[in-house]
DNA sequence: CTGTTAGCGCATTCAT
DNA sequence: ATGAATGCGCTAACAG
């Protein structure tokens, strides 16, 4: 019933291999041949069987992109730019050359699944693996994926992080590209500051992922230089420009299950006992949850309840971000002259927030494109094999000066 | 240096198929066996080989999910949907059990790739395939399609359309789950004309989609049962209610590269020839474009131009409708006061527009998690395989009867 | 440049 | 309930 490169080997009067090495044109194949070959392949209407050609060639022409979250725009960006490199441009003919599968594999976040996904691909002997996204800060899943991802790369996997910092034991096999997360959030704290804020409502993500935390550092990091909320030297406070800590200091080493909280304070400690200066001081000012919309809400309403008096938040990211804006708003104050918003990411919506978000640009197109390429081999990895993306602040309307 | 099912086998001291056997539950085997058997599974790390047992299977463990543009959240939330129906649950381990791997292929809205990822997915023998968002109405790519299709259905893919009409020659093999995109473009005009408006501009999506023409038909459908911008009876104007119709009324078969434009008006035909109560009359209120928001931007500023006495405009979707409301406000007219903006789909953003979107809601989630099932055989297909999603208009602040 | 020969690793008969 | 044998369709040496 279906046809097979057998079939067409006979109907072009040639052997087999030579049907294989026309289609795969890695070797010579003289022009009148390669004729003859492609017509019987378009009167049989032949299509390649993809698992016997993997099987016998011990690799296939899959590459997986993993995201955490592929109904938000920041992963569907950049995967859909990786895979412009990675699916080729096509040749009109519907008929499917050389290229490559790019799949996308949505982990929801859960641990379990990025490495039930690898497993996977690993069992596809997918081509290449592109991860994106946060990693998870919990040591033991950091392990598995290190295990993991050691046994697709000896099994001629090539790994690619994308907006991820690689794992503390990666090989010199892969290439990462991350962003300056720090940097931004350094950058925008700084922003807020010189236009004269002081008490600052911060709206982290989830405490385990190492987004999460880098952009919480560059925010600290400005305040501190500014010396707002810590006492004088402030040391032992936290490692701002140290490598990865798996836990920070406010000892969040287990997930929250709650959408919002910072996993330690009791309710209704407005103006509470750690005088302005001291780090519990900017904890008071932090509050975790969840990257979407709705803990952005709701932990902008804890914050004003914690703190009435701060006069501007700062989104963990612009989907956070829009949740605040709708909970300072619902609270009857102003943007921005009651109160400033900013958020992280720069994704296409934030400009037509009213005000347009002042925000913190990261080039996500770019960027998965620039994956794509580098699991395809198409580009040289960078040097040393990590390569920093720089964060463009983009001021707009939702940030001013605070009143009076 | 690989581990294979063989060495499983002589590890757990039974037979290669009796590995196969209880990797795949499908045939009876001891409790007894079938530990020692997983137990050496673990000891020695071994990973099924896909293509192999793909080859020997002759069918495989992928699932596609093709989708325009992953970089909307229209088809990242269907997706993410579907994904966490094939995917399975995971099991914790890591370990990957029976479930399937869920793919998302990018088309870009080609139908080059879109026939491309086909193929890329019959070679793969594809367990299963779905097809997302508005489905192009070119007869030539449409019999492509239909061929292409039939052959991965009798190749023993199931089909499953979500959000998307079936092919005219569609086999009874497929499911589809439609939205009712005209039925809620009726309602959502028919709000807007219960508000006092008269006079409505339209951006409408690519001309060549079913999408933009169900959405464009219902809205003149409501305009027409109100005698509005049609004269008289206005036979021969169309047939909104008939089945697919390759080319609109305006005759706009081939591609516009042009990214806003309706085809045929010259410029600066402001209250031109046409007298209100013709067909010309709204096709003046039309205009085409990508659905994006600088689309949505543009052909809101070429609208008031052409029109400046509209006092509503339905936008294609969300995103479109964003777009417009940046090129209203950027007009100096405040929304809804000067001019009313709808939208369509209730995306996750559009309740934090302000004023926030009035909309028609699609169940994204729910149809991308039941073409999930679809797709799986957990589920079975609706009678006569066609199933059409109720759309639920969301009256919000940005629709008010016009002024004076 | 092209044909011949062997497997790739597994699922599946058929026996037992 | 388990083992032995066969072939899925293709690529990769190796000849020629």
């Amino acid at each position: 019933m279906t046809v097979t490169l057998a079939d067409v080997a006979a109907r072009a009067r040639v052997s087999p291999a030579t049907v294989s090495r026309v289609l795969n044109g890695n070797y010579p194949v003289a022009a009148s041949t390669r004729e003859r070959v492609l017509r019987a392949v378009d009167d049989l209407d032949y299509v390649l069987n993809g698992p016997a050609s993997s099987l016998a060639a011990a690799t296939s022409d899959l590459v997986g992109i993993l995201v955490n979250d592929i109904a938000d725009p920041f992963f569907g960006i950049m995967a859909g730019a990786a895979q412009t490199q990675i699916g080729g441009p096509g040749d009109g003919s519907g008929r499917a050359g050389g290229e490559k599968l790019a799949v996308i594999c949505n982990t929801g976040g859960s641990p379990e699944r990025e490495l039930t996904y690898l497993t996977l691909l690993q069992r596809q002997r997918a081509a290449a693996v592109v991860l994106t996204g946060g990693a998870i800060e919990d040591p033991e899943h950091q392990a598995a994926m290190t295990a993991k991802l050691a046994k697709l790369a000896d099994a001629g996997t090539r790994i690619v992080f994308c907006g991820r910092p690689p794992l503390p034991e990666g090989d010199a096999l892969v290439a990462a590209l991350t962003f300056d997360n720090r940097g931004g959030g350094r950058r925008l704290t700084e922003h807020l500051i010189s236009l004269g804020h002081r008490r600052i409502g911060y709206v982290a993500g989830p405490p385990e992922r190492t987004t999460t935390r880098h952009r919480l550092e560059g925010h600290r990091e400005a305040l501190r230089a500014a010396g707002i909320g810590f006492a004088g030297g402030a040391e032992g406070a936290g490692t701002p420009e140290g490598p990865a800590v798996p836990d920070g200091p406010d000892g969040s080493g287990a997930p929250e299950p709650a959408a919002v909280s910072d996993g330690s304070e009791g309710p209704g400690g407005l103006h509470g006992p750690d005088g302005p200066g001291s780090l519990g001081e900017q904890e008071r000012l932090t509050v975790h949850g969840p990257y979407d919309r709705r803990s952005g809400y709701e932990a902008t309403l804890e914050l004003l309840r914690r703190a009435p008096d701060v006069t501007a938040i700062v989104a963990a990211n612009d989907t956070v971000a829009l949740g605040a804006c709708a909970a300072v708003r619902d609270q009857g104050m102003r943007i921005p002259q009651d109160i400033s918003v900013a958020g992280f990411d720069d994704l296409p919506f934030s400009v037509d927030a009213v005000p347009a978000l002042t925000t913190v640009r990261l080039p996500l197109f770019e960027a998965g494109a620039r994956a794509g390429r580098l699991a395809m081999g198409k580009e040289n990895p960078p040097p040393g094999g990590i390569a920093t993306i720089a964060a463009e602040l983009m001021i707009r309307g939702s940030t001013a000066p605070p009143r009076g």
